[in-house]
DNA sequence: CGAAACATTGCGGGTCACGCAATTACTGCG
DNA sequence: CGCAGTAATTGCGTGACCCGCAATGTTTCG
């Protein structure tokens, strides 16, 4: 990798961490754009080369998550069973990586609340969940290519994907709703086992 | 209900129905919510008191008939099982209404092509899924109640609420992408099937 | 080293969402 | 019936956003 490339995507790094961490701390109405710029250094027109939409700026990383998912259900061994791959590329997702650990976030309780005010904004919840919208043809390429299914065709590998999506959705909303009462390893696992269940009701 | 709030509701259907027909006409960008106002005989300013955007306004119906599926679980026999009447409520909001059948679409062939046109812009699949996430709630506290769960602890309603909605949203999808080779019956059929089962890998 | 490819930036235009205040229309009560 | 209160519609003005375009500077590659 050229100088080139790698400084745009340090830029682009940047661009979404500042965006991130900035509407953490004030909130998502009272960010402009101007500012997410000047915290990465660049130009306010810069800015829309990178990204088309201060929303699309934040939810980047998810989408990037995302993607790796994808990768790691490619990576895992054809022969292990499929639901315990997608469990397990799911759990992987979640462990922190080289970046958070070098910059660690100041103050968790903090971090939180202002998490929990970032998702519950409407503008971001839409450019999310399109986010996972577009993971999802990723997602289920990659079911298809495990199961010997055609995702031209069958809904089965399209279905799985949604399924997992919903999963790794609804259980971070969860925790994040409940105040992290469970830790998510725990709430991933139960969720992809009832899911692998059928989602019998309890009792 | 007085005349006051008739109208109003009709001016709502107006505005929405002319956002939708206007984009499958002539494509997102190029509609101005000018045009929508006009075609719904209002002024632009009230366009927004209706709707916070464009999106909005399209997607509006599509939220309707995700509250209807709620409301629809609610009203089923608690006797019968769960699945089933997702199932069956599902199959029920895909039965063409009385506002359909009254003002039939002109040309369906060149509806359908519009409508591909329509859920493949960027902006509207992030609203249509918020739309999905707004009814989720809504859903979850429906199966809550069927199943003597909590939706303020319980992982279980939020799991099924979304793995139902993403039933739904994978089977339109996939109808659209074949260009309508199954019927939606029994995509949807199949699709509760599968996750009711599971979603076994194949063979 | 030189030319081509590419990134960044400023400028300008078109659109959008919304607060505010005035006007108009409906509602319910005496 | 009339009248006061409540609510909806509208025009205007503002701030922000997204993007096309062209100029400038930087990296890459032959």
């Amino acid at each position: 990798m050229g100088l080139r490339e790698r400084k745009k995507a340090e830029t682009r790094a940047a661009l979404s961490w500042a965006a991130i961490r900035l509407t953490v701390e004030r909130g998502y109405e009272a960010l402009r754009v101007e500012d997410i710029a000047a915290a990465a250094g660049v130009s306010p027109r810069t800015f829309n080369n990178y990204f088309s939409s201060k929303a699309e700026a934040i939810t980047s990383r998810h989408l990037d998550r995302l993607v790796r998912f994808a990768a790691e259900v490619r990576r895992r061994p054809p022969a292990e069973p499929l639901w315990d791959a997608l469990a397990g590329a799911a759990l992987a997702g979640f462990e922190p990586g080289p970046e958070v650990i070098a910059h660690p976030v100041p103050d968790p309780v903090q971090w939180a609340a202002g998490l929990r005010v970032m998702v519950s904004e409407p503008a971001l919840q839409g450019e999310m969940l399109r986010a996972g919208a577009a993971a999802r043809d990723e997602i289920a390429a990659a079911v298809a290519e495990r199961t010997g299914t055609d995702a031209a065709i069958d809904l089965y590998p399209h279905l799985v994907a949604a399924a997992v999506l919903a999963v790794v959705d609804t259980v971070t909303t969860h925790h994040l709703r409940t105040g992290a009462s469970a830790p998510v390893e725990r709430l991933l696992t139960e969720g992809f086992a009832m899911v692998a269940a059928g989602l019998p009701e309890p009792r």
